[in-house]
DNA sequence: TATTCATCGGACAATAAGGTCTGATTATCC
DNA sequence: GGATAATCAGACCTTATTGTCCGATGAATA
C-alpha cells in the first residue's frame, strides 16, 4: 500500500504533535512515546535523534530523562519535519514520472497534479503543529482506549 | 524523493498513454517503448505483461510482433491501472500513520487530508486514458528532441 | 520445416526503507 | 565516586521495490 510520506516522517510528526500536547517541561520518555503512538521503541529513537539534531526536540539523558518539544524555534509547520526526514523537494517531479516534464513541457497531468500538489502542501503549511497538538488530546484517549481493549482481548 | 505512485505504476500509465498515441493497428516493439519513455527495458516487460494479462493492452509475438491498446475493454482510467499495479485501497489510511484513525475518530489531519485526497482521486478518476493519449503528442515531441540532445551531447 | 525475432516467465542481483540489537555516553541520585 | 537509567550512535538484519539476465515459447516468413 501506497503511502505520501515515509513512515520515518509519520513518525516525526506524530512525535512532535504528541510531545507539544504534553504538560510543559514535563520530559517523556521515548519508550513511552513508542507505546503511546505504538511506534517500534529503537526506530522512533533514531527519528528523534534527528529531530534533536534540528532543536525541533530537546532531550536529556538520565535517570530523570525524555524528550520536549522545543518552543523556543518559534513556528514550526508540517513540512518543516518532512523537509528534514524525506529531504527537500518533497513530490516535486513528474506524477507519472514523464521525462523532461515540466511547467513550460507540462504532460497531459501535469497542471492538473500541480493543483493537488498545492492541495497537500497547504495541510502541511497553514497551521503550525502547536495548533494540531491542541487537537490532539481527545484522539489520544482514543489510541489508549483501544489499546486498553486489544490488552485485555489478549 | 518521495512519489505518490510506484515506478512499474508509472511505466504502466506511461506505456499505455503512448500505445493510445499511436496509429491505429500498429503494434510498438518493447524496446522502442522503453527507448521513447526512457524506461528500463526488462523492467518494461514486466509492467507490460501485467498489462496484457488485464486487457488493457494485447500482445503480439514473432517478427511482427510487439503491443497494441486494447480498445475493446471500453473506457479506461488511471485508478484501474494503479489499482492493477499498485493494488487495491490507494492511499488510504491515515496521513501520518496514527493509529485508529477514522472519519469517527480523526487526528487533526484527518478532514483535510480526506479532501486533497480527493483531488488526486478526481485526476485518476476524470478523465479517460484515450483523452491524456490525445494531449501527449506533442509532450513526445520534446522528448524525442530533448534525448537527441543528450545523445549529440556524448 | 527451419530460421528469425519478438514476447513470456522465472530466477536473481541491487538498492532503499523499515526495523532490531548492542555498547558507549551522560546525567542524576545515593 | 559508584550505581542506575536514560539517550546516543553505529552496525546489522529484514523486507519490498526496482532492475537485470537468460532460456522457453510462439508467430511469421521463406
Amino acid at each position: 500500500m501506497i503511502h505520501i510520506l515515509s513512515k520515518s516522517s509519520q513518525y516525526a510528526i506524530q512525535a512532535v504533535m504528541f510531545l507539544g500536547a504534553q504538560p510543559k517541561n514535563h520530559p517523556v520518555f521515548q519508550r513511552d512515546i513508542a507505546e503511546a503512538l505504538d511506534i517500534p521503541n529503537h526506530f522512533l529513537g533514531k527519528v528523534l535523534q534527528i529531530l534533536v539534531k534540528h532543536d525541533l526536540v530537546i532531550s536529556h539523558k538520565g535517570i530523570n530523562g525524555g524528550f520536549i518539544r522545543n518552543d523556543s524555534t518559534g513556528k514550526i509547520n508540517i513540512e518543516q519535519i518532512v523537509k528534514i526526514i524525506d529531504g527537500d523537494n518533497y513530490l516535486e517531479g513528474c506524477m507519472v514520472g514523464f521525462p523532461h516534464c515540466s511547467d513550460e513541457h507540462p504532460c497531459p497531468i501535469h497542471d492538473d497534479w500541480v493543483k493537488a500538489r498545492e492541495k497537500i502542501m497547504d495541510i502541511f503549511q497553514q497551521k503550525d503543529i502547536n495548533q494540531f497538538s491542541e487537537e490532539l488530546q481527545s484522539k489520544l484517549d482514543i489510541i489508549a482506549e483501544k489499546s486498553k481493549q486489544k490488552e485485555n482481548a489478549e
